[in-house]
RNA sequence: GGCAGGGUGGCUCAGUGGUACGGCGGAGGACUGCAAAUCCUUUAUUCGCGAGUUCGAUUCUCGCCCCUGCCUCCA
C-alpha cells in the first residue's frame, strides 16, 4: 500500500505522488515569535515531526521548511511593552522555540527561514501582483490584494466570497475595494521597523511571507503545505491566492491540517487565555509524555488536554519503558541487522499517519516481547521491531534507568536500604523488610523484586 | 446563516458492509514470604436518534438531535 494523505483542498484521502520521484518539498507554517509556545504549538511541532520522520523512512529526500514570523504587530507591541529591541525579543523567542522543540524530541527542519531575511522575495512577489493588476495601493498607502481578481479564491476552505459575512465581527476598512482584500505591504508609522519598497517604508503583511518563503525554498509548485486547522482560512487561502496569481505556479499540491488542542472541549488559544506553555507542562511531565499524549489521537482530531490525560499517557509510556528496560537487562539490544517494521505498523502510518493504530501495534509488540522474555525465547527480532517503531514515533528514547529514577532522590541512600532489606529477607525478618518497603513507598519509591535482584523506580 | 469535522465500553482512542484495535482503569487467575512487575482470562449483543438501501450497517443514503471549529489575530 502506498502513502495516502487526507488533502484538505480535495476533502478526501488520496495517494501521494511526489512532483519529483524520491523527493518531497514540505512547508509548515511556524510561529510568530513574540511569546513562549503553548501546547497547541507543540502539537504542530510533534505532528509534523512524525510526518517528517515517516516520509524520510519511506525513502524520500525531504526538504522540510518551517518559518519564523519575526516582524508583526504583536511583536512590535510586545517589544515596546518590555522595553527591548525587536531583535532581542525575536531572538530570545526563537531560542526558546528551539529549546522547546528539542525537548519534545522534534528534529530540526532542513530550513527555518525568518521573514526579515526574505524582504526582497516578498517585495518582488508584491510587484508581480501589482503588474498583473491583482493588487492596489489603498487610500491609507497600504498595498492590498484584490481578492475579486482571483477566481479560485475560497477553494481550500470551501468558502464562497459572497457567502462570507464580512464585517459581521470586525468593522470593514472602507479603503478596501472588497472587504476580504488583505494587506500585502503595510505602511510603517513613525517609530516602527521598516524596509524600503517601491511603495514606501513599511513591512510585509502576514500572508505574503509564507508565499514568498515557501516558493523561494521549494519552488512555485511543491508537494506538501501544512499547519494548524485555524490557518486554513484566511491564511492559507491567501497564500494560495498570492502565490498562484504572482508566479502562475500551482503552489502546494497536498494540504495537511492538524486539529486543535482543547481544554474542556474548547480550543486552547491565547485570546481565551486557557493555554499552558510547553515549559509549564514539561516542568511537571517529561516532554516525551506530552509527545505520547499527542500520538494517542489522530492528528486531524481534536485533542482534549488535561492532567488526567497526561497521566494516562505516562502510564502507557511507562509500560513501554518497562519492556525496553527488561530487554536491556536481558542483553537483548534488538539492534544489528535491518529491523523490519511490522506490516500493520506500516499500513497504519501509510494511512494518513494513523499514529493511534501504530501505537496499538507497538503495544502488541511490547506484550509479545514481555511474554517471550518470560519464557526465555529469542526475542531479537521483536526487540528490533520495538526499537524501530519507537524511534519513528520519537518515544522511548530516554535512558531507561533515568526514566524511572529521575528526580531529586538520593540513589545511594535507596540502594543502601535495598541492601539492608535484602539481608533482612535472607534472615526471614519480613517485618523489617516490609518496613523498608513502606518507608521508601512513602517517599514515592517503588521496589520491584525479581530473579535478578531488586530494582527501584519513582512512582 | 455558510462551510468543515465530530458523537464508539467507566475514561480514552482506532476501525470495518458480516456483531468492534490499542491504552488507562476494574475483576479473576498464575507468580511472590508480602508486594510490584509481567503473563493469561475477563470487562460494548453494541458503535447519538429515527427511517431507507442490503441477505446483512456501527460502517452507505436521507432526516433529526447534540458538540466543536472556521467565517477577525490564532498552531
Amino acid at each position: 500500500m502506498s502513502l495516502m494523505l487526507y488533502n484538505t483542498i480535495k476533502r478526501e484521502k488520496e495517494a501521494f505522488v511526489p512532483i519529483r520521484p524520491g523527493h518531497i518539498g514540505m512547508y509548515v507554517c511556524g510561529v510568530t515569535v513574540y511569546d513562549y509556545c503553548h501546547v497547541g504549538h507543540a502539537r504542530v511541532m510533534i505532528v509534523f515531526d512524525v510526518i517528517y520522520r515517516w516520509l524520510m523512512h519511506s525513502g524520500f529526500d525531504v526538504d522540510y521548511v518551517r518559518n519564523f514570523t519575526d516582524v508583526d504587530d504583536k511583536i512590535i507591541k510586545r517589544a515596546a511593552e518590555r522595553g527591548i529591541a525587536i531583535d532581542a525579543l525575536t531572538n530570545e523567542m526563537i531560542d526558546a522555540f528551539h529549546a522547546d522543540a528539542d525537548a519534545l524530541g522534534c528534529l530540526r527542519p532542513t530550513h527555518e527561514p525568518r521573514a526579515t531575511a526574505h524582504m526582497d522575495a516578498m517585495i518582488s512577489m508584491i510587484q508581480a501582483l501589482m503588474e498583473k493588476d491583482m493588487a492596489y495601493v489603498s487610500e491609507s498607502g497600504d498595498v492590498l490584494y484584490a481578492v475579486r481578481g482571483f477566481s479560485d479564491y475560497g477553494q481550500l476552505s470551501g468558502k464562497k466570497i459572497d457567502e462570507l459575512e464580512s464585517g459581521s465581527r470586525v468593522d470593514v476598512d472602507q479603503s478596501k475595494r472588497d472587504p476580504l482584500d488583505f494587506v500585502l505591504w503595510k505602511m510603517a508609522k513613525a517609530d516602527e521597523p521598516a524596509w524600503a519598497s517601491p511603495w514606501g517604508q513599511g513591512r510585509p503583511g502576514w500572508h505574503i511571507e509564507c508565499s514568498a518563503m515557501s516558493c523561494g525554498h521549494l519552488g512555485d509548485t511543491f508537494d506538501i503545505h501544512g499547519g494548524g486547522m485555524d490557518l486554513k482560512f484566511p491564511h492559507h487561502e491567501n497564500e494560495i491566492a498570492q502565490a498562484r496569481a504572482a508566479n502562475g505556479g500551482g503552489f502546494a499540491r497536498y494540504w495537511l491540517h492538524n486539529g486543535f488542542v482543547n481544554i474542556n472541549a474548547e480550543k486552547m488559544s491565547k485570546s481565551l487565555g486557557n493555554f499552558f506553555t510547553i515549559r509549564e507542562v514539561t516542568e511537571r511531565y517529561h516532554p516525551e509524555v506530552l509527545r505520547m499524549f499527542m500520538l494517542g489521537t489522530h492528528y486531524r482530531s481534536p485533542l482534549d488536554f488535561s492532567d488526567a490525560a497526561l497521566d494516562v499517557a505516562k502510564s502507557g509510556l511507562d509500560r513501554l519503558y518497562k519492556t525496553a528496560k527488561r530487554c536491556q537487562e536481558s542483553g537483548v539490544t534488538g539492534a544489528g541487522g535491518q529491523a523490519l517494521l511490522p506490516h500493520h505498523f506500516t499500513t497504519a502510518m501509510d494511512d494518513d499517519f494513523n499514529t493511534p493504530e501504530a501505537l496499538a501495534v507497538l503495544f502488541d509488540t511490547s506484550r509479545a516481547l514481555n511474554k517471550g522474555l518470560n519464557e526465555a525465547q529469542d526475542v531479537t527480532a521483536l526487540a528490533g521491531q520495538f526499537t524501530a517503531m519507537s524511534a519513528l514515533l520519537g518515544i522511548v528514547q530516554q535512558d531507561t534507568a533515568i526514566w524511572f529514577q529521575s528526580g531529586d532522590v538520593d540513589a545511594a541512600a535507596i540502594e543502601a536500604l535495598i541492601e539492608e532489606r535484602l539481608q533482612a529477607r535472607k534472615n526471614r525478618d519480613f517485618a523489617r523488610a516490609d518496613a523498608i518497603r513502606n518507608e521508601l513507598s512513602a517517599q514515592g519509591i517503588v521496589l520491584e523484586d525479581s530473579a535478578s535482584g531488586t530494582t527501584w523506580k519513582k512512582n
